[in-house]
DNA sequence: TACCCAAATACGGTTTTCCGTAAGGTATAA
DNA sequence: TTATACCTTACGGAAAACCGTATTTGGGTA
């Protein structure tokens, strides 16, 4: 397991909680900050010292006070710390869950795992830690998806009920009128037709016959 | 089963195999003719003498001779009997396996069966008399289609074809092509799209997509 | 507030489908 | 033989699908 491990997040309490959760996992040596900039001297310094940190837990956003910061984000600090020192794993341990900066921190700055802040948090950073240390990458379940590259890949209700009722006999404008009648959006001919080229270009059909075929096969419409 | 039975050809060793058959069944009282005329006499007078055929079978096509005869085909014969004797069971044994003459035989003339000769021409005989003699109509498996009002609606593995390769994403224009290609025949674009056409109102589709989601959900594809 | 991004919408051009009509060819019927 | 019916093929116009691009819109961010 890690040996030598600094927390950072702004809210003391918070890092209590992680504390008791590394504890738990027999490691001892445990530092805690409450700003960026300190954690990134820390981590130099120890890096120096050659005592360097296997593992850093912090957060993303942090409040400003009276102390002027050279990092102010979370995001700022781990940029900087991953140019100097490519290889020191990083946990990110934060209430936000917009997939696009988690796919920001995981693809350009390598984080290694992103675990969203909540009631089941803490069990979640555990479990992150055991995969982080068996070099595997975590992701709370909220972000998962965050892994594959493009999310609007996915075939959603709305994907199905056009090919249903595209497989009925509808044409593209009568399914556009439909759901203008049933109040149900997007609802434009140009919509109908970008989701139709969406999915057949997903399941590689060469038109809609060919999609509709291949769907009924998948037994989803 | 019948008892009294007339049959008649203008070929004797084709009536021999005939009577070999209805021996077969038990039926004793079997008289022969080769030419329609003859036939017509004898039912006429049999009905006179209060002794009536309860079965005829007979041929359709004659070969003109010396004797000049006032039914020149089966089928006149079997007009002019109908309108005497309505009630007289009549099977027709022909190699003729036209459709038109079927359905005409059948839907104007009345008759009972009607059996092709061939290979299995004596066999489909004997199963022809015993469904006559339960009241059904038997029909030669080549033939058996005539019941049906219109043969052009049935599908057949040509218009199952073009379906099918229209389900896996080939245009109309391309399975033209593919056609010309494996010297399958019609193959024009104009015959393609006549077919779907044609499918497309049988089935009830309004378009090529609904058509193809039809087929599939009955299996045929 | 202003800005940004992504989704939704609009639009124009090309291809394919859809549909009616007509010409040619073949086999049957009169 | 001619006439007739049916099938195949060809053609042309209208509708729909296909495809790229541009503009608008709405929700979240700085």
């Amino acid at each position: 397991m890690f040996s030598k491990v600094l927390i950072s997040d702004d809210l003391g309490s918070i890092n209590q909680g992680v504390i008791s959760v590394l504890e738990g996992l027999g490691i001892e040596n445990i530092h805690q900050v409450q700003y960026c900039d300190d954690a990134f001297l820390k981590i130099k310094r120890a890096e120096l010292d050659a005592k360097p940190f296997d593992l850093f837990i912090t957060d993303l956003s942090f409040i400003k006070d009276h102390r002027a910061q050279k990092f102010e984000s979370g995001s700022d600090l781990i940029k900087a710390l991953k140019q100097d020192l490519p290889n020191l794993n990083i946990i990110v341990y934060s209430v936000e869950d917009r997939l696009q900066k988690v796919r920001l921190l995981l693809n350009e700055y390598k984080i290694n795992a992103y675990v969203c802040k909540g009631r089941r948090g803490l069990i979640e950073l555990e479990k992150a830690i055991q995969f982080v240390y068996d070099k595997d990458i975590f992701l709370s379940p909220q972000v998962a998806q965050a892994l594959t590259p493009k999310t609007n890949l996915e075939i959603d209700n709305y994907d199905i009920q056009v090919v249903k009722l595209l497989s009925t006999g509808l044409s593209q404008e009568e399914i556009s009128q439909k759901f203008k009648d049933n109040n149900i959006s997007p609802n434009s001919l140009s919509t109908i037709e970008k989701r139709l080229n969406k999915l057949r270009i997903q399941f590689k059909a060469n038109n809609a016959i060919h999609l509709v075929a291949i769907v009924k096969d998948l037994g989803l419409i």
